[in-house]
DNA sequence: GAAATAAAGGATAAAAAACTCTTTTATTCA
DNA sequence: TGAATAAAAGAGTTTTTTATCCTTTATTTC
């Protein structure tokens, strides 16, 4: 569904959003241990998604990521967008490029209301949301 | 959603069986133009497809692809499975391993229902329900 | 201001997916 | 039986994705 990279990134968020919560910023050795993620490449995700203004960043001493309530807002969608494009909202089920409703590919009706649920469920979700289930340990985020 | 691999396949195997309607068969470069796929690409797919019993190919002169009744019944969740494996089905997310009900990850719920959706959808779409359509150019599987 | 810390940046490596080419095998038909 | 046809098989190559390493820059603390 999605690509390594966009797991990777929407674990890292909602890592971040929780331990942005008592105001601390966290590391990427932290983070990349929180998430189970190769650490340098993590790294480079979030490095990405800094400067996209996903999340904060500091350097040096007590530095870390953090989000504030602007980031926390953000929907899986909007990050999903940024990091995949939008084929999984609005491509074609079969990959073509001339597919819409009055030159539809042969799935074409099945997968509208799919993409629909799917983009409806993912602009629906805000990061914010999964933060405290993720703090009261009743989600988690590792391997 | 799916592989490259995943989406010609799918395309092709629908294109065979608008093809096999009138009892004819179809040869690779025919396939190939018809679902705008690289040539040998799609004839290393099919190969594969037609070891596991997705399709029939015959060699020599008249030959080429078709599809026999049992072909046709299959689903495109069957032909998904085979090729892109189970994940998008019961596969977690945001891509981990240990997911589930008792342990989910923070989007477990509301990725609950999209994969059954897109399941349900799969496995209720026959290769034979797209034919017909395809052969009256209601549909298409070009470019 | 020097040392330590942590992200940013740039370059590269490894693995997987997508795609290509050439030879072999099976079949048909003259 | 031999030429032609078309898929099967096997062996690449290219491109994209995933992952790693090393150097630089910014910040803090002493």
């Amino acid at each position: 569904m999605f690509s390594k990279t966009c797991e990777y990134a929407l674990r890292a968020l909602i890592f971040i959003a929780q331990q942005s919560g008592n105001g601390s910023r966290t590391g990427i050795k932290d983070i990349s241990k929180g998430i189970s993620s190769p650490e340098y490449f993590i790294a480079k995700i979030l490095q990405d998604l800094s400067k996209k203004g996903f999340v904060q960043s500091a350097k040096g001493p007590n530095g870390g990521f953090f989000m504030d309530e602007q980031n926390l807002d953000v929907t899986i969608a909007d990050i999903v967008r940024e990091i995949d494009g939008d084929k999984l909202f609005s491509g074609c089920g079969l990959g073509l490029e001339q597919c819409s409703e009055t030159h539809p590919c042969p799935i074409h009706d099945q997968f509208k209301s799919i993409r629909n649920n799917i983009r409806e469920m993912l602009e629906s979700s805000r990061i914010r949301m999964f933060a405290d289930n993720l703090d009261l340990k009743l989600t988690h985020l590792k391997v």
